[in-house]
Order: C-alpha cells, then sequence, then structure tokens
DNA sequence: TAGATTGTTAATCGATTAACAATC
DNA sequence: TAGATTGTTAATCGATTAACAATC
C-alpha cells in the first residue's frame, strides 16, 4: 500500500526547478512576519499559474493547505528545505579553476542549499596550492584519491569545452555519479550517471532568435 | 501560399537550444577537414535521438540533406549562423558588474556568438569610470539615457536578487526588449517583453534531488 | 542494386491548464 | 452562510519518438 503522499512518483524534474523559487520567495515573506501564504498568492508573485502552484506545492507539503488561509509559513519552509536537501550536505569537488571556476569557489549561498564544494582542482602548477574561497586548489593528479577517500559524489566541471570530455571520464570512472557541467559540451556518459548542463550559448540563441523574430515581426 | 520552408513555425525554443550545440560540433568537424555530415552522425556524438537531429536541421538548413551522404558542413554551418544570428552583432547592456557582471563582461566568446556588451553599469562609485573587459562602466542614473541614445534593446541582469527587479523595470521603461536575468528571482514584466533566465538554484535542486533518489533507490 | 540516410506522418509521452467538487 | 482556496480528474498543449516511404 502507498504511503499517504507518495512524493517520488508526483514531483517533476520541472516541479523541481520552481521549487527554489518558492523557497526564496516564501523566506521572504516569512522575514517580513507573514505566517500564512496560499498557493494562489505565490503563484501571483511569480507569476505563474496557481494549478501549477497547487500541484507542485501539493507533492512537496507535509500538510494539507487549508481551504481560506492556504498554507503555514513555517511547516513550508521546512518541507520545501527538506524536500531541496538544503539540511543536509552533499559534498562536491570542482575541477577547472578559471573566472567561472572560482565564481563558484567562492560563492557563499551554495552552502545554504546544501552543497559544500570542498576543493578545486587545476592542472596550471600556479593555482595548485592557492586558497580560493578557504578551498585549497589540488593538482589533477589527486583527483583520483581525494574522490575515493572522501566518497564525494558531485563533480562541477568549469573547464573548456574540449577538456571536458576528458575530465567527465576521469570523475566517472572514479565513482562521481553526479556532474553539474558548465563546459558548452554535451557529455557522454554511461547509463546511470547524472548530468546537469549549463548552457549559456543555447539560452542566448533562445533569447536573440526570439527578440528577432519580434523584431521583425513589428516591421 | 507559404514558402518552401517556413521555418518560423517549425522551429521550436528547444530546438533552438540545440542548434548552437549542433553549430559547434560541427564546426570542430570543419576544422578536421570533414566535408560532410548525417544528421545520425551528429545525433551519436551528441547522444541525442536521430530524428530529433533530423528534424532541427529540417527547420533550419536551406538545401535538403542528400540520402547516403547526408548535408554539406560549409553550408550548413552558414544556415546555422544564419539562423543563430552569429552573422549580424546585437548590442547589449549589463547591469551589476560584481563577479558574475565582470566574466560576462570579459568573455570573448560572446563575440562570436552576436551579442556584443557594450558597457556595463553599477551604482557604486568606485567601480564607474572603470574599464572591464574594454567595457567601460558607467553609474546607474547614465542609463536611461544610454539605452534611448543607442537603441539598444538587450539587457543583461547581473544584480543581486532584491534590486534585480526593479533594474527590470528601469531597462523596461527605458525600451530594452529582451532581457537575460542573471538574479535567482522571477521578473515580473509585461506583455511582449522577453526574458531568460539563468538559475543556479534551480538547477542544483534538480540534480541533487536526482542524485539523493538514485542513492536512497540503491540502497 | 542494396542500404544508409533522408523528411514526414502518426503515436507516445510529459507537462500545463481547465473544470469542478470539497471544505474551512 | 458565502466565497476563497484547496486537491484531483480530465482535457489540452507541446515536444519527442516510432514507423515508414522516398532516394541517392
Amino acid at each position: 500500500m502507498a504511503s499517504r503522499r507518495d512524493t517520488s512518483l508526483v514531483v517533476t524534474k520541472s516541479t523541481l526547478s520552481r521549487l527554489p523559487l518558492y523557497y526564496s520567495h516564501i523566506r521572504k515573506m516569512q522575514q517580513q512576519g507573514e505566517e500564512y501564504v496560499s498557493a494562489a498568492a505565490i503563484a501571483q508573485s511569480l507569476n505563474l499559474n496557481p494549478v501549477l502552484v497547487r500541484k507542485d506545492l501539493s507533492g512537496v507539503s507535509s500538510v494539507e493547505g487549508k481551504p481560506r488561509t492556504g498554507f503555514e509559513i513555517d511547516t513550508l519552509i521546512n518541507d520545501l528545505s527538506d524536500f531541496l536537501g538544503y539540511n543536509k550536505v552533499d559534498e562536491a569537488i570542482l575541477v577547472g579553476v578559471g573566472s567561472l571556476g572560482r565564481l563558484l569557489l567562492t560563492n557563499t549561498e551554495f552552502a545554504s542549499m546544501g552543497l559544500d564544494i570542498t576543493v578545486g582542482f587545476d592542472k596550471d602548477p600556479d593555482l595548485v596550492g592557492l586558497q580560493i574561497g578557504n578551498k585549497y586548489i589540488l593538482p589533477m593528479e589527486k583527483m583520483e584519491h581525494y574522490i575515493k577517500r572522501t566518497g564525494v559524489k558531485i563533480g562541477i566541471i568549469t573547464v573548456p569545452a574540449e577538456q571536458a570530455q576528458a575530465v567527465c571520464d576521469q570523475m566517472v570512472e572514479c565513482g562521481i555519479l553526479a556532474i553539474w557541467n558548465f563546459a558548452f559540451t554535451l557529455l557522454n556518459v554511461p547509463d546511470g550517471i547524472l548530468v546537469k548542463n549549463e548552457n549559456l550559448p543555447s539560452s542566448l540563441a533562445v533569447l536573440s532568435h526570439q527578440l528577432a523574430k519580434k523584431l521583425s515581426s513589428n516591421t
């Protein structure tokens, strides 16, 4: 028999990507002293369809919302951060300490989202030994040992596109299970390895093409 | 009567986001001296469904592919860069010259993708007057005048989340039509204004939740 | 020719939205 | 009570995949 609320089946990828937005929005309301929030109100503030928000929340909240009042903010924040894993910390390694790598290493907000980038790797000997954002930079040769010793499961790739696949292969071989890829290339990984791509050229293409279409249709 | 190939109807957002990947992949092949490429081959290299690639290309290519040989690379590259607008340059302004803003200002690759970030704005007087990546940093007060004078249509927002909506409103009021938003908040914009969000917390949520599910299912 | 590859039509899949009964 | 809000079921929409005939 299924439990009252079998969230794992309900919550999709796109729901998941909206949850952090709900979280930060509700967080803000909490700080302003609000006690309750309705799905309808969230939907309006974030410019989303109310049904969508209700459905998303129903997959995540431990309690049902109350008609007329909505959800208790404290409870909802708890449920959201549980669900998003903000309460427990995942460790991650980062490879490629260029400007983007540095940006991620020094970003303090990941910590509050349950991600602790514990170390950076780079092949440049000038970087090795430095500390950036309180994280040590180690040479590539130490990566294998580090992953195996710590059992870290998340790898962040911030090397140039040409090197990304090689780094990825190495990571996978050492036991990394989830890869956050900032290099502009699609990675080939074995079945079961998770990859999330951040891809600025793709975003730009969508935006600028839409703009071009819009401008030409106004002619 | 519709033209032989009415691309505007065929090419969707998700197609559009794959095109830059095709482009850079085919570019690489061109540099290696290849002359022809098949949709099937692209699909295999990029780990995509062949039908998807065929469909994407059929919406973009000016000529039909030839059975057995595929597409002529030179022609395809031309069509892709035409379609993606890599040949003509869009100007953009950037607001918020923090570490991410600097990263974008100094990134030389946007130029080859048809995006020229001509100037940065920041409210910090210490930054104003500096040159970063050869782009001047101007005070916020000059933004309105700048947008109106140059007619720039794309605005990039790299300020903290709390300030993003205000910056967005200002941009829209001055005539910006497309916004690339790197702040972690959804923006409210009037109908017809395009927004593309880059959203690391959302990506992270998807990745780490998938990983958690994966790890627990292996138990 | 045989078969790899094409482009297209139909089927499937997944996510969003509409409709609606239940309830505080 | 009346009505705002809830959760769910069904309909719609959009994107991907399967099936297949055409062709170099």
